[in-house]
RNA sequence: GCGGGUGUAGCUCAAUUGGUUAGAGCACUCCCCUGUCACGGGAGAGGCUGCGGGUUCGAGUCCCGUCACUCGCGCCA
């Protein structure tokens, strides 16, 4: 017989049908047996009578078993309707109750996991994910990321792959490397962000590229921080400043609607960074008033014009956001000459949302000269500035477009969205604070053998 | 790297000032129950109190060390 899904099953009143799924309750009368099934559409009563051919077989299923049910669909007697549950006026008369595979007893309740320790949840995380919250979270990231590539392949944008081994870079954060066999004493960089990767392929001609791309830092964790994360990165050709923000807000405020929320303001309220920081104290602030957030409304802004440069503890000029950006038009010329560095203005913009970053951009630095420039402010000698950017400069000497781009951080926006307030909780497999990979406990050692093969030799350091 | 918190049954937590045999709820096993819906009732099993040392007549409790988890700071272009 063809599954019939639980979502579906007014459709099915009086027929016979089956259904397939988990237990997630069996409640024992003695003569009769209760259940609620679930499957991935919902959940439903299923009632066992004392004269069934499944009443043996209902004793005996544990709760979390993989079933699969034959049974009538009925409409309940009115007294037992219970209009405070999904289904709560049908139930399954079961006529056949098959145990696809026993569960032992849960570590945890499933329904409810939230008081549940981080790291029990993460070694059974397969269960973990049963619960409703947790499949709401991952749901509603998984349509988030529909709705923003649906809107993206609407406006003309081609999708591409960048790659996962790819340079160190020596700016930014720590990179997360990975030895070459081919190479022995060489390594691969993952990708802190497909940043040079995308501007080459402006170069290239693609002119609207978009990747749902995973970003790798090896910083130390937080609570909204992780080793990974994913965003849904953007860049345009032929654009400015305006024209990258707009196509954002449109596509931030049209998949957060079609998803049922309410933003606040439209269109999205817009501070410079020097009165965000006179205004709020902070380049992230929330909007928000006790009201909003009891409705869950998302308050989008956006905060532009950050300094360029700011000095290190060494005294050189750093830059603070993005060294691939243009300064603001006004200040090109004192980037070109040298002068003002400290009040040079970035065209980086970011999206700020219900108080954190949700999306951080510019428009690049499409000349050569013009990048040089910057590496030069930053204190770099010519073989130096050569060495690590030598691939850019040598690229848009062969004609590259005026180009800007945007990376929106997919994990804080699931947390705006659903209200979480861990990246743990939107993330399928996270990490542990620590940063041992849920289930399998990586990283783990490797036998001498794979060492040796990659060239890699450890001295084991004797603890006194 | 630094600071705070936590670590007791499968899970969530209790345990007075250091004092008898470390308790409860849920889960689990068995029994009873024909309208439950986180069903209910009865009985039972389940502990290296993270680990190692110390103080003490006596340590879950105090001290030292260590490990794990967690929150924050540093760090995170």
């Amino acid at each position: 017989m063809e599954r019939t899904y639980i979502r579906d099953l007014h459709e099915h009143i009086g027929e016979n049908i089956l259904v397939r799924g988990w237990i997630s309750v069996r409640r024992d009368q003695g003569k009769m047996v209760f259940f609620d099934f679930r499957d991935m559409t919902g959940s439903v009563q299923g009632v066992v009578l004392p004269k069934s051919a499944a009443i043996e077989a209902a004793k005996s299923a544990s709760r979390e078993s993989v079933v699969s049910v034959s049974a009538e669909v009925k409409k309940r007697p009115e007294q037992n309707v219970n209009p405070e549950i999904q289904n709560g006026d049908i139930e399954l008369v079961v006529e056949g109750l098959v145990v696809e595979s026993e569960a032992a007893p849960p570590p945890f309740e499933i329904d409810d996991t939230s008081s549940v320790g981080e790291d029990t949840r993460l070694h059974y995380r397969y269960l973990d994910l049963r619960s409703p919250r947790m499949q709401r979270n991952i749901r509603m990231r998984s349509e988030f990321v529909r709705l923003c590539r649906e809107f993206l392949f609407n406006e003309a944008f081609t999708e591409i792959e960048t790659p996962l081994l790819t340079e160190s870079t020596p700016e930014g954060s720590r990179d997360f490397v990975v030895p070459s066999r081919l190479h022995p004493g060489k390594f691969y960089a993952l990708p802190q962000s497909p940043q040079q990767y995308k501007q080459l392929l402006m170069v290239a001609g693609f002119e609207r590229y978009f990747q749902i791309a995973r970003a790798l830092r090896d910083e130390d964790l937080r609570a909204d921080r992780g080793f990974e994360h994913s965003q849904i990165d953007i860049e345009m050709s032929f654009v400015e400043q305006e024209d990258v923000m707009q196509l954002v807000e449109s596509m931030m405020t049209s998949v957060a609607e079609a998803l049922g929320f309410t933003v606040k303001e439209k269109p999205f309220p817009r501070f410079t960074h020097e009165e965000a920081l006179a205004k709020f104290g902070s380049d992230k602030f929330d909007l928000r008033t006790e009201d909003d957030k009891q409705k869950g409304v998302l308050s989008y802004a956006w905060v532009y014009q950050f300094p360029f440069f700011e000095k290190s503890e060494g005294g050189q000029w750093t830059f603070t956001h993005n060294p691939f950006s243009m300064p603001i038009p006004e200040h090109l010329d004192w980037l070109m000459k040298g002068e003002n560095t400290e009040k040079i203005l970035t065209a980086q913009y970011d999206l700020v949302c219900n108080g954190s970053e949700a999306a951080g951009g510019s428009v690049r630095a499409h000349k050569p000269e013009i990048l040089e420039a910057v590496y030069k402010t930053m204190g770099y000698a010519d073989t130096r500035i050569e060495e690590s950017i030598g691939h850019m400069l040598e690229a848009f000497r062969f004609g590259a477009p005026p180009h800007g781009g945007i990376a929106i951080g997919i994990e804080r926006c699931i947390m705006n969205l659903t209200g979480e307030q861990y990246l743990r909780e939107v993330q399928a497999f996270p990490m542990t604070r620590g940063g041992q990979t849920a289930v399998m406990k990586a990283p783990k050692s490797l036998s001498a053998e794979q060492l040796k093969e990659l060239g890699i030799g450890i001295e084991k350091k004797k603890r006194a």
